[in-house]
DNA sequence: GTATATGCAAACCGTTTGCATGGCT
DNA sequence: AGCCATGCAAACGGTTTGCATATAC
């Protein structure tokens, strides 16, 4: 064991230039304390942490979300259009979308291989390729 | 010649068992009018159909809209949490999504080519595959 | 005549902002 | 000390809704 939890998600804070704040480390742990990908929403993690005791305003979910998305350490995602999504993970990879229950889970990345995209206009460069996979009760 | 233009919205509205009101008949010919494919928000096509004259509310438009999707006739397509996009294009097909100007354009179907594909989860079935190619200022 | 579409304004909901307070370095 | 983060509540913007009127069938 080289890094107890609250280090690691320190580490996470710092690698972004951000302070760490209680706040941002009660949200951080909530987010990539077990190492895991999180897909959340700011109303979820407000609820997540509620639910784990600690006080933190709405508001600053969404400032602290905005601000871990500017640092590169989170990506949204939209996929409906009443809400915005958060990602924990920053590579480039495909979602599933389950219409349903308006959930949003990584795709298995390895299992996408575009073989050709459409060539980027002139005088554009490609920021990003969004592939969300829409799933329905079957 | 074999349909004029009227004949042609009011069969794209009958195609969606849409009764043909004047707003509906305005609207549509706006979107599809020409043959072409569009990609509109309810506020442009709500400046749209002012700039030509046409009498309609905003809430009709965005009923219309909603009308139109649910009849297949049209899609929704997210790509910016605040506002939606819809196409007249109904087809499965990628997106451009130009940053800079926030529009949303075609991007050309035959070049996409997607070899693999994440294996749907059981239980459930493709609903569709959004694919946004996310365009910025070179 | 009946069901459905329209218009208007008010409600709605997720998100952002202004400003005073409190915390990090 | 100084700057940045936080909390609260109010503002915001796109979208939806309730209800009275008008239109299609």
């Amino acid at each position: 064991m080289d890094a107890s939890p609250e280090t690691h998600v320190a580490r996470w804070l710092a690698s972004g230039q951000l302070r760490p704040t209680r706040q941002r480390l009660a949200l951080a742990e909530l987010l990539v304390g077990d190492g895991m990908n999180r897909h959340v929403t700011a109303e979820s993690l407000f609820a997540l942490s509620l639910n784990a005791g600690e006080k933190v305003s709405l508001a600053t979910v969404y400032n602290t979300l905005r601000a871990f998305c500017h640092a590169g350490l989170m990506n949204e995602i939209v996929v409906d259009g009443s809400k915005s999504y958060f990602d924990t993970r920053t590579d480039d990879h495909p979602h599933f979308y389950w219409e349903d229950s308006h959930r949003l889970t990584d795709a298995p990345a390895e299992e996408l291989k575009i073989a050709s995209l459409p060539q980027v206009p002139p005088g554009m460069e490609l920021s990003r390729v969004d592939v969300v996979i829409r799933l329905r009760r079957a």
